[in-house]
DNA sequence: AATTATAGTTTCCAAAAAGAGAACAATAGT
DNA sequence: ACTATTGTTCTCTTTTTGGAAACTATAATT
């Protein structure tokens, strides 16, 4: 095998921290990264990894070999597309990161019409709502909701998320109807998500700000799951209207508290920092801040 | 094979303008070109090279992915050096041609030389006096003595080039010592290489430039046996002091016509005009500009 | 126009390289 | 000390690659 593709055997070691781990990513046989990766290093004449038994650790050659080879590898990348793409359709493989209402309801159809549209591309997708760290999954793109807290990554927004504090009119009618944030106390909270924010922060419409601590009835990390135990009169829930906009539009589910906003949130792509980023993964994200753009369909009902 | 092996391959081919010299060159069947290229072609989705049974010529999409190419494999390189000199030696293949007097004098113990001080380098040079081009052979240098005319190539001086005019002191009893460059005519002349320059341009210590007609008694492409023939007193020669030196120095030939000068020369290290040139390539024009520099050793006498 | 010479392709076969899988060795964490 | 896990080594199989010669197509020659 060439050099350039030793060059991207040794980045998957790299990046995903181990020679097992990269042969797993790979699907190849670990004893064939070992191997490759030691005759890297003897024709090089310079150790890249040090190597014990329980972890792996790169040698200062090796990041330089690392850094210099992902530069090289982004231009090889980019030569083959230029070079094909004048005649040629958009191909290779996408491999993608999904959380998993989002990624069901919304990205799949659309990730669905952008593969008819590129029928030389094929997919590889994980739905799972774990924050992933895609350079060390190798991924291409993954997607987040809400905020976006470090940096290592590059980010694009791809849709604003609403959600609603929201109740099936029966759980309404039992319990009543909240007027304030502070009414919230006296209900059954279906809360999105660990204990990360105890508090909602409120915001009225006139720009007055409160917080407001919650006890939670439920709790869930997945928003079909809340949606549903809503619908069944089981408590109010905030819910991105991603998930609930049907529910909402045959008012199987009401919106409370309209009146008050909580911190915006919007859908990220995000992809590896690297300086260049695939024509077929750019062509996604482009695809899909079309889609979806400042007022997607899901909040025009 | 990896990709940058393939881009090896075929700018191999473009350089040396067809499959079977590259296969020549490259020591390896033509057939394996053939297959490789095909192969490269269909990856791309794009032909690189037109080819019909009597001649290629590269296509547009080649000619960009042979210009980046380039780029690519001198990053490539670049960073082997870097990764591995550290630790090691300078390694590889030289390649190189040399004109044959100079070659065989002076080259030859300058590389014998430079081989011991770096062991890890393997010589691979042709002897000839041939102007060859270096881009299509796939040398790494080259050496050129005289004048450059066209700049294909990137050049360095390596040493000044001296010449006279001289002959035995047999020849001279016999036929007279010249006081000026027109008293030439009435001697038998042994002149260098083929009828390219017909006259010679004397310039006399006062500046003032006269151009000398002379016809030739002898005329051969080998300035060792130039200078044989008139240590034999068959005319006069104008021998550059590198061949001519140790019998200039024994009074075996003597000078004549020392004070005037025709054009001054150089011997130049050639070079493709690539952006890179290889540290192993670069450290040997530096050995030689240094071994021989503004006043060679074979002036010195 | 027929012939020749040459460049590239194809085909077949041998050789080399690469990957899989299991056994093995080494060590960090318990 | 034991265990779980990581990387290495070994053998075997599969895949890829390269060489040789036959084949094809066409430019140059006659």
């Amino acid at each position: 095998m060439g050099q350039l593709e030793d060059m991207y055997l040794f980045s998957r070691v790299v990046e995903s921290g181990s020679i097992t781990k990269a042969a797993e990513q790979l699907n190849i046989a670990k004893s064939a990264i070992s191997k490759r990766l030691a005759a890297l290093e003897h024709k090089l004449g310079i150790k890249l990894i040090n190597r014990t038994t329980r972890k792996s650790s790169i040698t200062d050659a090796g990041v330089h070999y690392y850094q210099r080879s992902k530069l090289i590898m982004d231009e090889v990348e980019e030569l083959n597309c230029q070079t094909t793409s004048t005649a040629r359709e958009l191909h290779g493989s996408l491999n993608i990161a999904v959380p998993l209402s989002f990624g069901v309801l919304h990205l799949a159809p659309a990730l669905d019409l952008y593969l008819k549209q590129h029928p030389l591309l094929n997919l590889n997708i994980d739905f799972s709502d774990k924050k992933i760290d895609i350079v060390e999954q190798g991924v291409d793109l993954a997607f987040r909701i809400g905020h976006l807290e470090n940096a290592s990554f590059q980010a694009r927004k791809i849709a604003p998320i609403n959600a609603v504090f929201c109740a099936s009119p029966e759980y309404l009618n039992t319990h009543g109807t909240p007027q304030t944030p502070h009414d919230l106390k006296a209900h059954k909270i279906l809360k999105y998500e660990s204990a990360a924010h105890a508090g909602y922060r409120f915001f009225s419409l006139d720009g007055s700000e409160q917080l407001v601590q919650l006890d939670t009835h439920m709790r869930a990390n997945n928003g079909d799951f809340l949606m549903a135990m809503a619908n069944a009169g089981h408590g109010i829930t905030y819910l991105p209207t991603f998930i609930g906009w049907q529910a909402l539009a045959t008012q199987a589910l009401v919106p409370v508290l309209e009146n008050y906003q909580l911190p915006s949130m919007h859908a990220y792509a995000i992809y590896p920092a690297n300086r260049h980023l695939p024509l077929k993964v750019r062509k996604l994200i482009d695809f899909l801040v079309e889609r979806f753009g400042d007022n997607p369909y899901w909040d025009q009902i």
